[in-house]
DNA sequence: ACTATGTGGAGTAGGTATCTCCCCTTACTT
DNA sequence: AAGTAAGGGGAGATACCTACTCCACATAGT
């Protein structure tokens, strides 16, 4: 009885010409989410997949099924950088390692960084994936601390601002000079650096991990 | 023949009640605007002081021209900080000095924030008061430069992506946390910081000039 | 009391977005 | 080869939003 359901077909395979503009779509949505954010309208998604809108709404329930679809395997990307880096001898080379790649993946793909950085769009495996990197983030720059190559009064919440920080300067210089990002990124990370009696005290606490939730709740990018 | 023209009024001044309410209105811009951004309407601002749309397009031709008469002093503000900072005799001490103190302006108004770093709103005055500033700030950052509290490979088209950095975080946390801003900015400095051996060689050049002024351009708050 | 001036806010015009509907086409079956 | 269930296209329904206008009514100042 039980028909021979593909590996990712829970109920009846896609006719062959639906089950190729399926991934048409997939594919359109990250070019041009990437490009232009999760602003973009399914119309372009559509279009840019030279399709009609009807066949998105066919195969996605809504805008926020296709952003969920879309972006759950990306964040696992991201969460597994993090479990390589803290496999690595170095503590303060891993920690730099994955600023840099993790900014690498947020540089190149403008709807990552708002799922990344805001509630609003993305639920169910989205948020599971953002809560489960966490206490990987956390192990790294607590290690990275302790081996004495991070300053001692960064916190784990700092992360999402200098992913932020970095972020809005992508989006501010991508369409002049798409690699400016570096330039920030290398003096933010000179200043992260641990300088015996050098450091300029901090003048603000960090954030508590509640609070960064709720900014990510009140921010609309 | 000539009617006692009032200090800022060209032709015939207001009613009294009509001057009153103009003031409301500047007022409450500057309010709606510094909390939501140029992106507030009209009919907000004109809400916000107790007053109709109308009442607001009397007396101001379009949003355009009520923007620009909000920020041209704000700028000028700005502008002369940076000459204050100029005479001041510790030039790595005044370039920091200086930074904060924009950065105070900036993280209090994000209408400000966006005029300044887009092209987009304000003309006429708003421009000529940032072409006014760039040799200043050159001036401030070769300065430091020169007495070594700088890293030597900063550039001063890097203060705007400072700027821009700092406002993403106003932006990312006012709601939880509104001084956060200064933690991040206090780690940055750290990191422009002349440091004899120790800097990293910064992996991409500073931008030109003219293209700070395409990204403001192309860049939408 | 009279009138030039000022006011409020419903209304206009024009845009953008998500999502639906229905007619036509295509892939697969028998 | 024909039948049919599934897929596709895209105009358009609906629901917003914006900047800006217009005019009946209100008021300051003489």
């Amino acid at each position: 009885m039980a028909r021979d359901a593909g590996p990712a077909a829970p109920a009846r395979p896609l006719r062959r010409d639906a089950e190729l503009n399926r991934r048409r779509i997939l594919a359109s949505a990250r070019e041009v989410f990437g490009r232009r954010g999760l602003e973009a309208t399914l119309d372009d998604i559509a279009h840019h997949a030279g399709l009609g809108v009807g066949t998105v709404y066919r195969r996605f329930p809504s805008k926020e099924h296709l952003v969920e679809a879309m972006f759950a395997e990306r964040m696992e990307e991201i969460g597994k950088l993090a479990e390589e880096a803290l496999k690595a001898d170095d503590a303060w080379q891993a920690f730099v390692d994955f600023t840099w790649q993790a900014a690498e993946l947020h540089s190149a793909d403008r709807g990552l960084r708002e799922i990344m950085l805001s509630n609003r769009f993305g639920h169910e495996h989205v948020a599971e994936e953002k809560a489960r990197m966490v206490p990987l983030i956390t192990r790294l720059v607590e290690r990275a601390k302790a081996a004495g190559g991070l300053r001692g009064d960064f916190a784990p919440t700092d992360i999402p601002l200098l992913h932020m920080m970095v972020g809005s300067v992508v989006e501010f210089t991508e369409a002049v000079d798409p690699q400016l990002w570096r330039r920030c990124l290398a003096m933010l990370l000179d200043g992260l650096r641990a300088e015996p009696g050098k450091a300029t005290e901090l003048p603000h606490p960090p954030l508590e991990a509640e609070e960064v939730d709720e900014a990510m709740s009140c921010w609309r990018p």
